[in-house]
DNA sequence: AATATATATCGTAATATTGCGATTAAGTAA
DNA sequence: TTACTTAATCGCAATATTACGATATATATT
């Protein structure tokens, strides 16, 4: 990312930032959508699901954990995969707010 | 970003990835947030706002601008800002529309 | 134990982002 | 016109991300 000046900047903020840099790419959008079209923990089909190989995969996959938006549990030989709900309604009420407060302005120049 | 291979996913998740890249980052964070703050269209005080360069600070106004949630509009020798309510409206649907479906996720194994 | 399967990690090349000084462009004021 | 102010763009160095082949690890199966 270049060197990024994280420590101007709050801890809200960059943490934020974080959760939404882990989401802000198109195979960890699919991701997601794959587990919430599941409906369930997914067990080792995500690799099959996207066109990445599976080294990829596994590093999308990390990028998310580490964000706390995935979890993952060892299943037999396979690896389980779900969205860790707490986390994502978090972000999801993060933005929300921000968009709360973005409707009380009244923008009368742009 | 490295060779991302967009053409691989769907327009939309390319599109919601590029807004979400937009806003991933604590800079743009925090520019959001000012323009919150001041409930109206901000002309020239930004730059002051933030501990970056004033050649930094225009790129990241670039590109919450490119990314459609920001807009400008000249005002004598400067330039007012403002928050796109309606694009930035649309993103947090999507977030609270994932954020719904993700509710909808019985996990029992993770 | 040997083999197969599934996933993580390493190493590396290609590309993208971040940040800033310097410059440019465009308006304002003198 | 000249000087001043404000913001965008250029060019570059430092750093981060993306992607993948190769390899390592860990469990399951034979």
């Amino acid at each position: 990312m270049g060197i990024t000046k994280s420590d101007f900047f709050s801890e809200h903020q960059n943490a934020l930032a974080n959760q939404l840099k882990a989401l802000a790419h198109p195979a960890r959008i699919a991701i997601i959508e794959f587990l919430i079209h599941r409906k369930t923990c997914v067990c080792g089909e995500i690799v099959n699901e996207l066109p990445l190989s599976q080294a990829t995969v596994s590093q999308h996959l990390r990028e998310l954990k580490l964000a706390g938006l995935i979890q993952g549990s060892i299943e037999g030989s396979s690896i389980c995969y779900c969205i860790n709900q707490e986390e994502f309604g978090q972000l999801a009420a993060k933005i929300s707010e921000l968009n709360t407060s973005v409707l009380n302005i009244k923008s009368d120049c742009c």
